[in-house]
DNA sequence: ACCTATTTATAATG
DNA sequence: TCATTATAAATAGGT
């Protein structure tokens, strides 16, 4: 439970060092992607362990093109705007927008998962890791919606029995004068009123979606009768 | 003051995405380096922000070194130069492909789980089916690769048992030979002779495993261009 | 740049 | 490796 400051220093006991090791690296990548999408920025970050293993990351997954771009920063130029006059550099910015282009859509392509003859076991790892993350979020996004269209739908549930209450005493109100009237004239038949009935229609919420147990599902408004099931799991 | 949790997508107030990104680098860059003090890793890390400028930190500040390790670690290492001296038509060319880059981008995100707060309902639904398919056909895959691998290191095991036994025969040879020539010259200090081990590597599933002679480190210029800030022994 | 309420990361422990 | 938890550290938004 981390007592103390932490001293900046070799971990000697090798057990700790290597659960550490495993932890800051999981944060470290953490990081690297999420200044890469907050801010926009290229990141490319490296990792290799005591015994060698290295662990990557690179915006756009591609680390050839961020050290590309660092050998042409670092040998000296690093351009201004992005777009110069000179004839030269149209070519070069093409040249780098071909690159990413293709190097999206080689991703997209993995992430639609055609394409996938040609790829490595590692490559196949991480495209795998990708996938289930990304799932993980987008069932957490959706339970998410879901949970605000419930809470939604009880209120509208609240206004309607209210005013279904409103109406009901205005016709027995109605009823009482109409029998007064008939009691005046001592007249026949009386028709029926159901008409007046609302009908309280729920169940389009009986889905066959899936639910994960994610973080951010109960923080709205009374949400009963939910069924939480994992559907597609592991193959 | 950190109002609920930081959606993970790209912050368009340029003022904040500045200041966000300002503070996130420093961050980054301080968790590099402690990763890499702590657990004795090899760090390399380059950060570009939108505006082009470099940020980097590196273990013992020689991105050359990391670099070079990086390069005999990844197995994927092709390079080519995007090589083209086309015509004139490259404004209308580049606006083609920077329209086309952002359609790509914008799904890339959706598909890795960012910037999904803007979908529907159903556009989710969709995109979960998707990652749900590409997931199987992924793992298809995978599971053909791994037993392909997994024959064909049985051979090659054998193979190299083979070999092994071969070369082990072969030494002891050479040492007995050798001994009998310091014995006749009564010769001092004999030289190491680990040179002799073999090793067997039998670890083709796990390709970024590599064995490095961490003997050969010291060689490394002197390194400029490091950012890092606030090292006061404590993190 | 500084401040601080919150969220995150993570070291120790089981 | 995984889960839990107490605590340190990072940081978003304000000034």
């Amino acid at each position: 439970m981390v007592r103390g400051k932490v001293e900046l220093k070799r971990i000697e006991n090798k057990v700790n060092q290597q659960v550490t090791f495993s932890k800051r690296r999981t944060g470290l990548l953490k990081k690297a992607h999420e200044i890469s999408v907050l801010c926009d920025a290229d990141v490319g970050l490296m990792i290799f362990s005591t015994k060698g293993k290295l662990s990557e990351y690179a915006t756009d997954s591609c680390m050839e093109r961020i050290l590309d771009r660092y050998e042409r920063c670092s040998s000296a130029d690093e351009r201004k705007p992005p777009d110069l006059q000179s004839p030269g550099s149209w070519n070069v910015e093409l040249g780098k927008l071909k690159t990413r282009l293709e190097v999206l859509q080689k991703n997209h392509r993995n992430l639609s998962g055609d394409n996938l003859e040609c790829l490595s076991m590692k490559e196949l790892q991480n495209f795998e890791h990708q996938l289930d993350a990304s799932l993980k979020k987008l069932r957490s996004q959706k339970n998410h919606l879901m949970n605000e269209s419930i809470s939604m739908m009880h209120k509208k549930d609240k206004a309607l029995q209210e005013q279904n209450n409103l109406l009901s005493a205005k016709m027995k109100e109605k009823e009482k004068e109409k029998e007064k009237e008939k009691a005046k004239e001592s007249t026949p038949p009386f028709e029926a009123q159901n008409h007046y009935r609302i009908t309280l229609c729920l169940d389009s919420l009986n889905t066959s979606e899936s639910y994960e147990n994610e973080g951010d599902v109960g923080q709205s408004e009374p949400c009963h009768h939910i069924h939480m099931q994992g559907q597609n799991g592991q193959i």
